[in-house]
DNA sequence: ATTAATGTTCAGAA
DNA sequence: TTTCTGAACATTAA
């Protein structure tokens, strides 16, 4: 599920612990059936990081990044069902791989658990990191992009506003669940093409991304009804209980109390607003009204 | 048995 | 060139 707030979470839990420890060795777990996508293959990666010391611990767009000391870095992408955990694994047979960790410490290893399995490792060289990932792959960040950004972004193309929001080439960090939210308390309709909003509505786009990413940060991120979000010690978020649409179709709305949540599909994913809050475009005046 | 699920990427068509 | 669709990856639960 992780999205920025939950890839953010698991930065947090991890970076105290793991920071200025020595990897002793990355084990490839044998006991899930398929393997997860590694780059480079299992074998080359893990001599790659036996060794290193973590220097860092960051989070790119929804990566967990490992600053490495030899300035190599190690992006791990958790996608669907992926975790970064110190202890206490939801099920030991998910369990993908373990960096054994050398010295004293509250934690022996740092874990990645992935139920699905479609996660990706990754390591990128010294100087690859910028050049193939962070500049080449994604917009800037959701929590760090101006206004000037969201004006060229929203400008740049005619998309609905909500397929442009989980572009992370156009902006980074925001997935479905965030979409919807973000959207509902800016109350934009969905489907309205990007290049239509207004430099109010814009404006109001970047402050509520903010305002929904920070506080779900707060929340420690979403665990929806499935249960597979989980933070570093196994422990599930709270910012579920505070979603206003998103996997509440039907519900009365929180906000006008007029209307109810409803649901649509766009580019093969669920959408949650509200039409009374969230009103339909009007359509743009033709130019052939000027005199 | 069918469907949907927080993410990403690719091929192909309009 | 841009936009959209469907499928794929793999797993589980309703």
């Amino acid at each position: 599920m992780p999205e920025l707030p939950e890839v953010e979470t698991m930065v947090r839990g991890i970076r105290p612990h793991i920071t200025g420890r020595k990897i002793r060795h990355m084990r490839i777990c044998q006991t899930a059936c398929k393997p997860l996508t590694l780059t480079p293959p299992a074998q080359k990666l893990t001599a790659l990081v036996a060794g290193r010391t973590i220097e860092r611990v960051e989070r790119l767009a929804k990566r967990v990044v490992l600053v490495l000391s030899d300035a190599s870095h190690l992006a791990i992408e958790p996608r669907m069902t992926g975790l970064m955990l110190l202890s206490d694994p939801p099920s030991v047979q998910h369990l993908r791989i373990e960096w054994q960790l050398a010295g004293a410490g509250d934690y022996p290893s740092l874990w990645f658990w992935d139920r699905r399995g479609l996660g990706t490792v990754t390591h990128f060289g010294p100087g690859q990191f910028e050049q193939k990932l962070k500049l080449g792959q994604l917009g800037p960040d959701a929590l760090l992009a101006t206004i000037d950004d969201w004006q060229t972004i929203c400008h740049a193309t005619s998309r609905p506003i909500k397929v442009l929001l989980l572009d992370q080439k156009r902006i980074a960090g925001i997935g479905n669940l965030y979409a919807s939210e973000i959207l509902h308390r800016t109350r934009i309709h969905p489907e309205t093409p990007s290049d239509q909003l207004t430099a109010d509505q814009i404006a109001g786009l970047r402050a509520n991304t903010v305002e929904v990413l920070e506080e779900a940060i707060r929340y420690e991120g979403s665990t929806l009804s499935d249960g597979t979000y989980r933070n570093a010690l196994n422990k599930s978020g709270g910012y579920q209980n505070a979603h206003r649409v998103y996997d509440r179709e039907r519900e009365p709305c929180s906000t006008c109390g007029q209307g109810s949540v409803v649901r649509i599909v766009q580019a093969q994913r669920s959408t949650f607003f509200c039409a009374v809050c969230q009103p339909k475009p009007k359509r743009r005046r033709p130019k052939r009204n000027r005199r």
